[in-house]
DNA sequence: CGTGCAATAT
DNA sequence: AATATTGCAC
């Protein structure tokens, strides 16, 4: 049984796109919120060329398939280009290591120029290789280590409410960092956060799409022992390719702020606070580039560097639509497999698959890539 | 309140 | 040394 929801899944049954394109746009642009139609136009299209991709192999024989999708891609492309256009245009950073041999307070044109670069040839490096490989490994937004009693997997908590698969998705299982008081269970509050009242709360495709429906981080409880200081929390890299993500969306880390980036990655139990901190640290590796040519809106989330998709995603060529989760082991809602795991411990309890932060220096990218 | 910056902790 | 947390001033 597929766990998505069938408005999530990409899917080509019948609930998929429900009405025409013409009733979805309208749908979308409903919801007055911008940024919001863009994630929704992006992951629509992205099925779309994906199908494309699939049918392709058949084109002789479905050529009407094939001109119906055509035309769909087209017009949902061209909605989403002015979507963008009217909302973000491409933000370009560039990344500056903090281990700068020297400071170089000149400008950085003429170095920035050739630095557009696109790190798909990740052969050649096996450092980031590596690197990448280990993160495909997390399995969880963050964690909270250490002495929590509670479950910071929700590998565990899809077994064990598999049986309602929507219930899990939707609910925001939040907690309340700071106020949860010891006496108390605190679960009940959290609903507060979903945005988008009547609407779809669970519109959006998959996970490659990001933002929108994130069931997954989560923790826990009282991390803030009676000493006061919080538990420092691991930023994953799926956590921060949301935070990248969101950061896009917003038009740079330099414009974009805490709250809306908290508000855009959708990613419970996250704390303003926390999101501050991470940006301020990006923003130390992170300067403007000064200018910006580009009209293509396809820059966001693809060519750039540090864009999630490319970055982690990898090997995100599967035209599986149905696994949510673009990188591996990210399982979460997924699908059905958790319950079957033998008895013993599962395969996916990598007990040091717990503290996967996410690192910065090794983001460094190779310099002189040659771009497009 | 939310934001940015800086000091401080791990 | 790097990065998260906390404090403080707008």
């Amino acid at each position: 049984m597929g766990l998505v929801h069938p408005e999530l899944s990409l899917d080509f049954r019948p609930t998929f796109i429900p009405k025409t394109i013409t009733n979805f746009l309208k749908e979308v642009s409903l919801n007055g919120n911008v940024s919001d139609k863009a994630l929704k136009l992006d992951a629509i299209l992205k099925g779309l060329e994906e199908e494309m991709k699939k049918i392709d192999t058949f084109k002789r024989e479905l050529p009407l398939c094939m001109l119906l999708l055509n035309d769909a891609i087209v017009a949902l492309k061209e909605e989403s280009m002015q979507c963008m256009a009217k909302n973000v245009e491409p933000i370009l950073e560039e990344f500056i290591p903090l281990k700068n041999k020297e400071e170089n307070d000149q400008s950085e044109e003429d170095g920035s120029l050739n630095t557009t670069k696109k790190e798909e040839d990740s052969n050649n490096n096996c450092n980031n290789y590596k690197d990448k490989k280990n993160w495909m490994r997390s399995v969880q937004l963050w964690n909270a280590d250490a002495d929590d009693d509670c479950y910071t997997d929700h590998t565990l908590d899809n077994k064990r409410n598999h049986g309602d698969p929507c219930k899990n998705r939707g609910g925001a299982r939040a907690f309340m960092p700071f106020k949860a008081s010891l006496g108390f269970a605190v679960r009940k509050e959290e609903t507060k956060e979903i945005p988008v009242p009547g609407a779809v709360s669970c519109s959006v495709t998959n996970d490659q799409s990001n933002f929108r429906s994130v069931p997954l981080a989560v923790l826990s409880n009282q991390q803030q022992q009676q000493t006061g200081r919080k538990q420092r929390r691991c930023w994953s890299p799926e956590l921060h390719r949301r935070f990248v993500n969101a950061l896009q969306h917003l038009g740079g880390s330099h414009v974009a702020t805490p709250k809306q980036i908290r508000e855009l990655m959708q990613v419970d139990g996250l704390t303003n606070d926390e999101v501050k901190s991470h940006l301020q640290k990006y923003r130390l590796h992170t300067r403007r580039l000064p200018a910006a040519t580009t009209q293509s809106a396809f820059v966001l989330g693809s060519a750039h560097p540090w864009t999630s998709q490319d970055q982690y995603g990898e090997s995100s060529k599967t035209s599986s639509l149905q696994s949510a989760s673009p990188q591996g082991p990210l399982q979460l809602a997924t699908n059905t497999r958790g319950t079957s795991t033998t008895g013993g411990d599962s395969v996916e309890d990598d007990e040091d698959a717990k503290s996967e932060c996410y690192s910065w220096k090794s983001h460094v990218q190779e310099p002189g890539k040659t771009d497009v």
